[in-house]
DNA sequence: TGTACATCAGTGAACGCGCGTTCACTGATGTAC
DNA sequence: TGTACATCAGTGAACGCGCGTTCACTGATGTAC
């Protein structure tokens, strides 16, 4: 725990150890543990030195509210990357999803406490969805004639999955590709093909 | 606040004025505002009270979780009362859980903390809902091949749509009842009959 | 019928804990003259 | 080049709070003789 104050002008620093700290904390000891003492004890500084960062607790949550919401963002896109049909396209953002909220727990969790300012990105999220739908309807894989509806539906679903499968992890549940696979194509009307 | 003691013999009567307590504090202020002298204040009866009919608070926690499940069995089974088919029967059961879960957040979110026990009655509730889908299976209602794991994703889905309505209120849902319909009758490969 | 006693259903005070937040401070580093 | 000073990045002690839990107790009620 000995750490050498940053000199005049790294303050900023801390701020970014903080972040990285408290997401430490949240996967470590779930939502509830990220207490403002606990987030200063792991950045390895005492509790008043983060108020030169942030306003309160709330706002650190906020940041990595903002932060993980980012990341599902950016790794969903990704997951897409380079496949050729939009209904490939559609189950590989699905699966990907679904993997990411089961991999970091508490992170997905948090985003979905509610905060005014995520709506924007979940609202992207759901664009993207809705998109892959209906150009999976113009090219005929999908008999989809409502693709936001849809789309509400199935990250609604892929969201359920997700929390079932965290509440009762001993429980038998089916192959994890077979349930995303199967709720995507029906919920999305996707066509054998 | 005045409460007069119980006379001997009616020391169990406190013991269902706690739960009775505890549940109004949940709903009131949530998972995490339902705290031992909370629901000792709530009943109009001091901390120490509390350990004459629980050995601690996680037992307490544990007798609403059990109470909840057991409501929710006896509200979905009265759901499809009296309903002739057993597609009918199904998505009427399908609204009652989600219609539950969302007039009842907080109970519905304790049951899904998870804890030793409740597994039972999950199980119990998970059954109902694969009888009912390899009932439309056989009378052709249905084109399940797998009536269990359709009913897994059914169930995973509707867990799913109360989560994400809950967490965000104020999105632009579509009316629940369609929600409802569309997802029981594509998951569960219900033809429209 | 009266009285001593046991039991029951709680009370009231106290404990140690971790929490968020405040305040005055310290000590290193850059800047002005 | 030297020195006084301002600033920056944090520290350390303290506060009041609600929490779970313990302990000795109190006062009403039933029971035995």
């Amino acid at each position: 725990m000995t750490r050498t104050q940053n000199t005049r002008g790294q303050g900023e620093r801390l701020r970014g150890e903080l972040v990285d700290a408290a997401f430490g904390v949240l996967d470590e000891q779930g939502p509830a543990g990220v207490t403002l003492r606990a987030v200063a004890r792991a950045a390895g500084v005492t509790a008043p030195a983060v108020y030169r960062h942030f306003a309160d607790l709330p706002a650190l949550l906020a940041e990595l509210r903002r932060d993980t919401f980012a990341q599902v963002i950016q790794v969903t896109a990704a997951a897409e990357d380079g496949l050729p049909s939009p209904a490939a396209r559609l189950l590989a953002r699905a699966r990907a999803y679904v993997e990411l909220g089961l991999a970091r727990p508490a992170r997905y969790a948090l985003i979905f406490t509610h905060v005014p300012g995520s709506d924007a990105l979940a609202g992207a999220a759901l664009d993207k969805m809705v998109e892959l739908i209906a150009a999976c309807a113009a090219d005929g894989s999908s008999a989809s004639a409502d693709p936001r509806t849809d789309a509400v539906h199935l990250l609604a679903a892929l969201h359920g999955v997700i929390g079932a499968r965290l509440s009762a992890p001993g429980f038998g549940w089916p192959p994890l590709d077979r349930t995303v696979t199967e709720i995507t194509t029906r919920l999305t009307l996707l066509r054998a093909s």
